[in-house]
DNA sequence: GATAAAACTGTACCGGCGGTACTGTACTCG
DNA sequence: CGAGTACAGTACCGCCGGTACAGTTTTATC
């Protein structure tokens, strides 16, 4: 029970490398349970089939996802009371975590699939969706409690600049790997800083 | 002669739906003979091995795409002379642009080979990388000619500004595959635009 | 209208991979 | 001690990427 546990995650962790290096359709099974070290039967104990697989991956990457920011929005938010200052902490702390990877991000598994749509079915895509949802839900909070006290520079809607939090870490992925410089990830999320900060700053009047 | 590179063509816009589809790696030769009508032996004919065809991809994606963006921004410099304006106006024939894609955009190239990094060899990163390069280098000349009229509001560097855009463009197409939102490249295009404004317009003083 | 090159078709084969099926077995928890 | 858990072993199927090579039709050119 225990170690059957352990083996899974082992598995997924490999899987979950493997998929961001090479796409679901490029990553064979055999080359999974040869570096797990175990039989194909026993990547069929644990996975029916490879859609499982995939479905298994997600369901974890969103589940450290969420624990992840969670954990930093809340460090952010004990540093300053104020909204709008806090969010620029966490943004600084993202940033700062995106810097502390010496190889740079490894990927986004929604990316991938989103990039490999017609190899997954609905529910995995409505994973997905679900996943790009909670990031608008988490930042549309902050931003309207932040737009109440600092109202905003520009008519923007506050939904699709919550979502412009995902887009740029999203696109700052794929710059990082396009350009090769894993620094790049790190400083689009500190422009997007200046921007929340130009749009919500009280202009000297 | 003039059939052939007719095929070729035909081959390559097959496999380039597909590639944005499902990756590269799931996509199978013989999937694209059975549209293209052809036989396997055509296949190999144009292209030695599938590397070849990935190649082929990204050059012709690289070369359309350059194309379709100088088009667009000489017509936005003919609209308005200041640089600043005629980059806002870029921005909003670019968005609108997206928009006009019912189906929404079908993803970009660029993207699908660097989330399948390990599938390709130096070479074709090579390729990937000088089209981020001359994204980059597109946008930072138009952004040094604004900021020697228009000083920025806040202390950024320019070449992270002109990464922007495409950081904004790559994830904005991501979004819009995750929430199954067309609209939402379009979108986050306008926002991006929000920021130009809000970065470079005189602040009244 | 002959000729050569271009643009394929046809056939046959190899090894790897996803997936299925079923049997056997070591370990472990109650 | 017995029942489930967590695998290993073996055998097999069909698809796919890739190779090899011979044969055939189409097309440009003189």
């Amino acid at each position: 029970m225990r170690k059957g546990a352990e083996t899974r995650e082992r598995l997924l962790s490999i899987a979950e490398t493997a998929v961001l290096a090479k796409g679901f359709g490029a990553t064979s099974i055999e080359e999974l349970i040869a570096e797990a070290e175990i039989t194909k039967s026993g990547f069929f104990y644990h996975f029916k089939d490879k859609t499982e697989l995939a479905r298994a991956l997600i369901v974890r990457y969103l589940e450290a996802d969420e624990v992840l920011l969670d954990d930093l929005f809340k460090r952010a938010r004990e540093l300053n009371v104020d909204p709008l200052h806090s969010l620029l902490i966490g943004l600084k702390l993202l940033a700062e975590m995106m810097a502390d990877l010496p190889e740079g991000h490894p990927g986004c598994l929604v990316a991938t699939i989103c990039y490999q749509e017609r190899l997954f079915d609905k529910d995995i895509h409505e994973l997905t969706r679900g996943g790009a949802l909670a990031w608008r839900a988490r930042f549309v909070r902050v931003l309207e409690e932040i737009s109440e006290i600092y109202p905003p520079n520009d008519d923007v809607d506050l939904v699709e600049v919550a979502d412009l939090i995902s887009t740029i870490v999203e696109g700052g992925i794929i710059m990082s790997k396009a350009l090769r410089e894993p620094e790049k990830l790190a400083a689009q999320v500190i422009l997007l800083r200046s921007y929340i900060k130009l749009l919500f700053s009280p202009r000297p009047s």
